[in-house]
DNA sequence: CCAGACTCACGTCACCCACTAAAGAGGCTA
DNA sequence: TAGCCTCTTTAGTGGGTGACGTGAGTCTGG
């Protein structure tokens, strides 16, 4: 029920290319780890399975590095995680049987509910833009958090509010 | 991003108790295990597990057994989970920092963030109650997943339906 | 050609999950 | 009181995987 370290190191480095995304030019992986404090060998391939995913492009050779391959209206954390997290899902015990018997009881029924659940994570992180981020980092930059809080998402009590609910897989 | 199978087996034995409440007198893990295709050593353990949350109540001797310790409307799936899982976090980085200043470029953006999707999932997963998976069971109990499906979530597209939202902890 | 960058293939260390094994303790019946 | 049934508790184990580290490539621009 946890997102690993990838999850999170992922979120933060395609934060920090989003926040300087004006510096013409690709941002080396040395620089994203210092700027994040993240260990640079696993923030390597961390970027490798972001690339893989479509979300980042790499340029090669002396003043290379990485750039957002979307603008960040159009990354959501859904897809951040999914890229190196695997699929979102609530649980893999197998699809819900649909035609035959239930094996034993009260499994289908659970099987069902897992799936449901996975697909209501899903559509809640594609909720979160990468842009929307960036937007929360600018405005706590000098850490005031007493009265900006007028986000798209609500920040401790009650519900995200009524959105697009974009869906991708 | 996945609940383990402590969780999946946890509430189907759970599932399995209330649906044979009916028959006073408490259910032995031996008869669970076999209901459900359990194996009886783990899950002797989850039943302990859940015993300890105060979700069952236990009987020693001969007619023996586990017992629901409240009516299945009060059960919720994020008890259950919580009890057998550990709270339900979306990530353990630690708390947002709010005071001091973010040592790293992001990091504190991303911690609200997965504080506020632990949140979310919580009260989604509290929106399941023991009895209305109950009646989910009893509803397929003859396999027919056709034209039943006026349930307070919807299957498969969709939001859950608005509802009182109960928060534990 | 060379230095700076990404790319790729391992290695590893520790932790955790799923499950087994075995002995103990309480409670009911005879 | 004996004896069985059930829960209770503790230990242990095998496999998997999460979080890195290491080192050798490979591409690119000057």
């Amino acid at each position: 029920m946890k997102v690993s370290t990838r999850g999170d190191y992922a979120s933060r480095a395609l934060l920090s290319l989003a926040l300087h995304t004006d510096s013409s030019g690709p941002t080396s992986v040395h620089e994203v780890a210092e700027r994040t404090g993240l260990p640079q060998p696993y923030l390597e391939q961390i970027l490798l399975a972001l690339k893989g995913a479509g979300l980042v492009r790499s340029k090669r050779g002396v003043g290379g590095g990485y750039t957002l391959a979307r603008p960040p209206k159009e990354i959501t954390l859904a897809q951040i995680v999914a890229a190196v997290d695997g699929p979102i899902v609530a649980g893999d015990f197998g699809e819900p049987h649909e035609n035959g018997a239930c094996e034993h009881e009260g499994q289908c029924v659970l099987l069902t509910v897992w799936s449901e659940v996975g697909q209501h994570m899903r559509s809640h992180l594609n909720s979160y833009t990468l842009s929307e981020m960036v937007d929360r980092a600018r405005g706590t930059k000098s850490l005031k958090l007493d009265s900006s809080m007028e986000h798209t998402h609500s920040p401790i009590t009650g519900e995200p509010n009524a959105r697009p609910e974009v869906e991708s897989a």
